[in-house]
DNA sequence: CTCCCGATAT
DNA sequence: ATATCAGGAG
C-alpha cells in the first residue's frame, strides 16, 4: 500500500505527464457523450470515433434513435462489437430520456445510473466529463493503473477501488486524476506491454519492481 | 459467474 | 492465434 507521501507524487507525476488529459470520446453534447459512453464499453475510443461522426450526423435527437428499425439501428454501430445489446439499451434509453427527462439527459448520478446500458462508471463519465461534478469513473485502465502501482489490492472489486481512490485522492483532484490515469494506462502503462523501463513512477511501483527484476 | 462481439495490436 | 478495448445485464 502506498503511503500518502507517494500517493501525493503519484498524482503530481501524472499531473507532469499529462497535464490536459481529458475525455477522448469525440461529442458536441450531452447526448452526444452518453451515447459515446455507452458505445465505449469493451471498445478502444479510437474505434468509437471512427462511428460517432456519420452516427451523429444522423441521430441529433433521442427521438432519431427511436424512429429507426432496431436491426438499422444495429446496423449503425455494427463495427463497434456488442451491437446487439448496444442497440437495445440505446433504444430504451432514449425511450426513458424523452419519458422521463423531457428529452434531455439528466445530469445527477442516480437518475443516469437508472438508464439501460448505463452503469457506474459511464454514470461517473456523464456527471464528470458533462456537467463538471467530482467523479471517478473505474474503468479498465484505471483499476489496472491502481493495482499495479499499489494503491490498492488485486483482489479488490471496481467499486472497491474507486472508494480506495476516493478515500486517497483530495476532491478537487479526482476529476483531472481519473483522466490522467487512463491517459497512463492507454499510453504508458499498457495491459500487455508497459513501459516500465521509461517510467516515472518505476521506483514507487510494485508491479514494476517486480517486473525489473525479472528482466535481469 | 457468463454472455455479448468487432477491430486492432502483439 | 490470442489478448485487449473508457462495461453492463441477467
Amino acid at each position: 500500500m502506498l503511503t500518502k507521501k507517494n500517493i501525493r507524487f503519484v498524482l503530481d507525476t501524472l499531473e507532469e505527464m499529462y497535464p490536459d488529459a481529458d475525455c477522448e470520446l469525440t461529442h458536441d453534447n450531452e447526448l452526444e457523450l452518453l451515447i459515446a459512453v455507452v458505445l465505449s464499453a469493451q471498445a478502444t475510443d479510437a474505434l468509437v470515433n471512427k462511428v460517432t461522426p456519420g452516427l451523429f450526423l444522423k441521430y441529433k435527437t433521442p427521438e432519431d434513435y427511436i424512429n429507426v428499425s432496431l436491426e438499422e439501428l444495429q446496423n449503425d454501430i455494427r463495427r463497434i462489437g456488442l451491437y446487439r445489446n448496444k442497440a437495445k439499451n440505446i433504444r430504451k434509453l432514449c425511450a426513458d430520456l424523452i419519458e422521463k427527462y423531457d428529452g434531455e439527459v439528466p445530469n445527477d448520478y442516480d437518475a443516469l445510473v437508472n438508464l439501460a446500458g448505463v452503469g457506474r462508471k459511464t454514470a461517473n463519465v456523464v456527471v464528470s466529463v458533462a456537467f463538471n461534478q467530482p467523479a471517478i469513473a473505474v474503468d479498465t485502465h484505471v483499476e489496472r493503473v491502481s493495482k499495479r502501482l499499489g494503491i490498492c489490492r488485486y483482489k479488490d472489486s471496481v467499486l472497491e477501488v474507486e472508494k480506495t481512490l476516493m478515500r486517497k485522492i483530495p476532491e478537487e483532484e479526482w476529476s483531472p486524476t481519473h483522466h490522467r490515469m487512463i491517459f497512463f494506462g492507454r499510453y504508458h502503462c499498457q495491459a500487455k506491454t508497459p513501459n516500465c523501463p521509461e517510467c516515472p513512477l518505476l521506483e514507487i511501483c510494485r508491479e514494476g519492481q517486480k517486473r525489473m527484476k525479472k528482466r535481469s
